[in-house]
DNA sequence: AAATGCCCGGTAAACGCTTACCGGAACCTC
DNA sequence: GAGGTTCCGGTAAGCGTTTACCGGGCATTT
């Protein structure tokens, strides 16, 4: 069923039948109608594919990220997706699960499809891949790593403000031995996660042994090794600053292994707010960096690009900041040096007894 | 770029270009090296949109989802997204939010471009939307709820496996109290759940009185409240089984509050399988559904209907296997009646000895 | 009343491909 | 060597839209 279908019933030409339902406002409201009625009759719907073909838009953006199970990421496509909707637009999702091949093939795919823009959420993207890109006029919008040129877009993150925040944070509870546990040293956002610690840290005065920073992989099985590293310390942290959730979460693990109680031998930030981190026991405080935001700015940007066409201008730059969300896995120092427990007096709930509920024994 | 620039080039017909492309067997292998040269120079890539409208096939599948920030399915997504890469096939993804209008527009989307058949992993769908679906002969794959028909698909769940399994499993541990935490009532699943779980204990020969079964919202604030509800029975369980993880996980996080400890003064077995449950604390443990062999079947079921074209044998049916994994949330019931401890006897690691690492005082 | 302008709707080309059909060349067959 | 096959590549129609262009009818102007 198509257009000429609706046309003939209609007793009209297929050209009234585009007009009218691309609304176009010379059209005969009587027509219209009779128009509409027979669309609405046959529940007609018009083929995408033969628009964007005449019209050269294709009214779809491709998102690239790195991993959809990466808990990071759900939420983002889950925003994109929300204003996509809103802006009648389509997504193609592409989870390059770290294969340059699969990133290739993404990119020739989208190119293929002939995607309005793409927004790319994955770390260490091939240059050859972003040029095909470039060399077709796509629209790109980076996070954090995009080149500084027309028609590409950037989305900074402040990373400084939050970790500042976080790191003041514990300062005020008095920590002082702060340890940082860094992300895979091949990703320039972890690089600036950590340098951005250390910034902090010099600010408030605070010293960092470099044995306190010890290198994570961003996933739970870094956390769990850091910590392992990081207890084995003569003078071990009171509190760790985790470069990302996940690393967290694997820190909470192996503490939990230790008997280490969390906060009260050992203080622990995330990075990033996850959603799983209030999942976590103790909830996590972390610093957060609104995965929704980001996916507004990354829209926007595609959306801007596609809009002012092909005018020289291109390339906005937008910056997201990053801020403390207090959860429940920070707490005052330990007064004592020897911060971790043994087990047997590790005691869960005999830490920071006014948020714990009891129930007596019967 | 298009297909008769390379013709022009290369001096043949656009045929000549289209078949070399698509490997037609005829044409010249001289011919086709001078036609391949000349679109590897330029860096032609077909646009799928005009093939899409001449073939009448957009090699694209609908995946309608109900959130992708559920836990439940990014895995799902990803391998779905695997097997279409594989057979070069694109897939729209859609997040309904349990939104009925954002299903609706969902449907539309789809239609509109064309999609060669829709895999539907949410729970509650309007039927007049399936009937949309059905009215253009789009291939359908169900999980869990289809209606019985040519051209739909059916994934069938076997609760009853895995959950018989775990029950088993926890009657071994000498548990006998065991309580079930129910999804919510509308959702069929949730109900088939519990439904396999009544059947397992009734085989085993453990009644189930009613304060033994309360309802979640599958959820973990469900978990929470389930939790309390249960905790203030005058004869707890000491075992409880969850209609899903996140379930489970509000179980922790509330058992936590309370100084409960798991699995030494309750088991708890979750289910679905969810990555996270692998990094609670204890690691969960639950009946697994592969979430990738079920992408795995739905696809399967997609491309089958397509191939077989429009013939009238269409509508598969599956059946995925549930089965238990054990991690460390569960143990021996504890001997006495008096299930929970208070906090001051509950100290972690002091519960299965064999897997907690201990380190010393310094 | 004839000329002019405007409004609207129809005609048809174009978007970038695939493929049915056709025709020429080369190769057989008798 | 004439007619018949076979093989290949070109010609052109068509997929379902949009839209530039055109032209008829009516209102307005002189």
């Amino acid at each position: 069923m198509d257009i000429r279908e609706i046309a003939r019933r209609a007793k009209v030409s297929t050209a009234t039948v585009s007009r009218t339902i691309n609304r176009v406002p010379t059209v005969d409201p009587q027509l219209a109608k009779r128009v509409w009625k027979v669309v609405e009759d046959l529940g007609y719907y018009p083929n995408t594919q033969a628009r964007a073909l005449v019209s050269g838009k294709s009214r779809i953006f491709g998102l690239v990220v790195s991993e959809i199970t990466n808990p990071f990421f759900p939420e983002i496509v889950q925003a994109f997706e929300d204003i996509a909707v809103q802006h009648n637009y389509e997504i193609l999702l592409t989870s390059t699960v770290h294969n340059p091949k699969r990133m290739e093939l993404a990119v020739r795919r989208m190119i293929e499809r002939r995607v309005d823009g793409v927004a790319i959420l994955t770390f260490g993207m091939e240059d050859s891949l972003v040029e095909d890109l470039r060399f077709r006029k796509v629209p790109l919008v980076f996070v954090d790593v995009g080149p500084h040129v027309p028609g590409v877009s950037n989305i900074r993150i402040n990373y400084q403000h939050g970790i500042r925040q976080a790191v003041q944070h514990l300062a005020a509870l008095r920590h002082n031995r702060i340890a940082f546990i860094a992300g895979p040293s091949s990703l320039k956002s972890a690089m600036a996660r950590k340098a951005a610690f250390e910034v902090a840290m010099q600010e408030i005065g605070l010293t960092v042994p470099p044995e306190m920073i010890v290198e994570g992989d961003h996933r739970m099985e870094g956390g769990m090794r850091a910590l392992v590293q990081l207890a084995g310390l003569p003078s071990r942290p009171t509190a760790i600053l985790c470069s990302n959730d996940m690393t967290a979460v694997g820190v909470m693990r192996e503490a939990y292994e230790y008997g280490i109680v969390i906060p009260r031998d050992l203080s622990l930030v995330g990075f990033d707010d996850i959603r799983l981190s209030q999942f976590t026991t103790p909830p996590l405080t972390t610093v957060q960096m609104s995965q929704t935001v980001l996916a507004e700015y990354a829209f926007q940007a595609l959306l801007d690009e596609v809009q002012r066409a092909s005018a020289k201008t291109g390339g906005n730059e937008y910056e997201l900041l990053t801020s403390l969300v207090l959860r429940r896995s920070t707490a005052l120092a330990p007064l004592d040096a020897m911060t971790f427990k043994t087990p047997q007096d590790a005691s869960p709930g005999a830490t920071s007894g006014k948020s714990t509920k009891r129930i007596g024994r019967e």
